[in-house]
DNA sequence: TAAAAACATGCAATCTGAGTGCATTATTGA
DNA sequence: TCAATAATGCACTCAGATTGCATGTTTTTA
């Protein structure tokens, strides 16, 4: 069990306080986070570092940007890769249209997809849109 | 063979010149358009205007809007249900890093998705980023 | 260990796309 | 023809993303 100072070391990442700071906030939540939801569970913060904190997080494979339709950029963090370094596991990601939440199935990956001819794929994002566990009380 | 101009009667839409050159150029374009392509495609043409004209269209189910994760929306025309009424058929986007153009690939369904307990779909986008087939040059 | 170099933080400001309010003009249809 | 209804233009607002720059910190290097 790695100290979260050492996490941030092992990335590359210098960890400062705030740094600390965002990265437990990140780790304790059960969803992804906009830069808002994380503004707002700050007492004193500047938008501007918490942006580029994000961003660093982001750049240096910490965290992965999740793209719920709504136009505003929610973060989470990486599932720790365990054992071996998993270039990116394309999992899919949920989004509740009822309490707003956007949540990262890990633990179900994108099917294998057929292109047309001449098509590479890179990268792929699946989005499912719908009611959460929390609100279909099932 | 029908008329742009019956097309747009049997959506509820009042075939305006401006909404009839939009449809055209949407029917042009192999590719989805955002707000800027549309206003580019036009000499005299008030923003405004078009992007009440293409929510019009998406209202009414004439146009649906696609998210390459760009975080600009594009449009692009739905195919003419051919005979009955598929509620929605989702297709796949591709987003091209190169270009920057968007695909509706819409011969390619998005596979079947099994989800935890109590998660309840609606709605889903399957966007696969990579480079297109007139930029990967096969 | 002191000065330089590299990096982090704050604050102001910009940019872009999305969307609205309201006055004006065009259509429809009684 | 007149009133009702819808479409269009123009001016604005708004939110989120992103950058420039000055200042504060940490790390390196000599
Ligand atoms: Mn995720
Ligand atoms: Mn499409
Ligand atoms: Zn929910
Ligand atoms: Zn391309």
């Amino acid at each position: 069990m790695v100290s979260i100072e050492q996490v941030l070391r092992d990335h590359q990442i210098r960890p400062t306080a705030i740094r600390l700071l965002m990265y437990r906030f990140l780790k304790d939540s059960q969803v992804a986070l906009s830069l808002n939801d994380i503004e707002s569970g700050f007492d004193q913060s500047e938008r501007t570092t918490l942006y580029r904190t994000i961003k660093t997080f982001e750049r240096k494979g910490l965290v992965h940007q999740v793209d719920d339709g709504t136009g505003v950029a929610k973060y989470a963090l990486d599932k720790p890769a365990n054992g071996k370094q998993s270039t990116q596991d394309l999992h899919l990601h949920f989004h509740c249209t009822n309490c707003n939440e956007t949540t990262c199935l890990t633990e179900h990956k994108i099917p294998h997809i057929s292109l047309p001819t001449g098509f590479i794929p890179e990268d792929m994002n699946l989005l499912i849109k719908g009611v959460c566990d929390k609100c279909s009380g099932q």
